[in-house]
DNA sequence: AAATAGTATAACATAAATGTGATAAATAAA
DNA sequence: TTTATTTATCACATTTATGTTATACTATTT
């Protein structure tokens, strides 16, 4: 995990850096706006904590740069809490917010919540079965399960459209594209192998006679 | 739209009450579970925005007494991102969550995103029959139960044509096909299932002698 | 009230949809 | 290339749904 860490003042960098690198994290470091939106077009950053009163260009401005290329989550600091009512006049999409002074424990900590709920975000959880597609895995009470290119498309098109029918046609549509001109029963066997997959869950794909298959949630 | 908004800070019910106003929905306004409550039960509310922290009643427990009775989407609010893991603990059927600070616009954006997902347009309802023609499911007084495909084509056919009365034909070419050649009995004897099906409404559907069926609302 | 036409119901044979294992074809990896 | 994996189709068993017929019932007409 690459975090980078922009503030003027060298002295919070390299506290921030030596706890972040104490987790694991690998840390880089920007004194500005500028020098920051150049460290992201050439580095895999995943998270940027941003000072927002900074020489050069500020936060407000070097966050909306850089969000215009990248999907990053961004952590800003400020010294005023009263700059809170600004951020969100801008509404940039930040993930979250440390006024100065922090503790740096605490700022780890939301590093970590940030990255957590991100990686949230791109994954489907339903009973026991987790599909993270960023990693492209499927978990199986927590166990992972290998699936096959197909099988891995059915469910996750399944688990985003939960308790709705969907049918046949839908499926071969949306999964194996419009241009396919198969057969029908292609995607009960493909339901076939991957309801053998999911182990107990097998259920939780419910046939919906005379119209397809679906996924269906507790209620 | 019917937006409840509990918080206990003023200002920030009032921002969000501005902004969701502008995009036309119609906001009331809580400072205690207690009192979101007693609004929740006299009023048609569609979603509520809760924060956790409060006074009194605090938004896990909020939450909990108002999904017992009533099945309304919430978006929670919270001041700290780490609370996260607490409220998926709580498996409360949470349909969202939002961390303070946050931007009313993403908030408005989110609120749209959960009524658009728990919309269920295609829904057909008269007396205590309900077709929940996404899910493909069919509901009699709130409980489950599972039709035929035919049957469930007929009953969504009569729904969508309420009041009017459809002959023999009409129904066989609509819903069996154009090239259905066969006896007009066999519409009657799936109205006889279909009736059986719907307990005591099996009265909605109406016999139009020399005619065919209607279903019939009011009244 | 009887006769008639229309409708409801039950039973049952037929038809259709789905599940499953096997196999062949296609694709990717070695 | 060969090999392994993935995918599509087939064939058959099983389950479920459907349409027809025969008969009972109900409403309308005479």
């Amino acid at each position: 995990m690459n975090i980078l860490v922009v503030d003027d003042e060298e002295l919070i960098r390299s506290v921030i850096k030596e706890y972040l690198t104490l987790d694991g994290f690998k840390v880089y470091e920007a004194e500005d706006g500028e020098k920051a939106i150049e460290i992201v077009k050439n580095n895999s950053i995943d998270l940027v904590i941003m000072d927002i009163m900074m020489p050069k260009m500020d936060g407000y401005t070097a966050c909306k740069e850089i969000k215009k290329e990248h999907d990053i989550p961004f952590i800003m600091l400020s010294a005023r809490s009263e700059e809170y009512d600004k951020l969100i006049g801008f509404d940039l999409g930040i993930d979250d917010y440390v006024t100065k002074p922090f503790s740096p424990k605490e700022l780890v900590a939301r590093v970590k919540a940030v990255i957590k709920r991100n990686a949230r975000e791109n994954t489907l959880v339903l009973a026991g079965i987790k599909v993270d597609d960023l990693a492209h895995e499927v978990y199986v009470d927590d166990k992972l399960v290998t699936l096959t290119p197909k099988e891995y498309d059915l469910l996750k098109y399944l688990m985003e459209n939960k308790n709705i029918a969907l049918s046949r046609e839908n499926l071969l549509s949306n999964i194996w594209g419009y241009d396919f001109y198969g057969d029908d029963r292609t995607v009960d066997t493909h339901i076939k192998t991957l309801r053998a997959r999911l182990g107990k869950y097998r259920d939780v794909i419910k046939t919906v006679r005379g119209m397809g298959y679906k996924i269906e949630d507790k209620k």
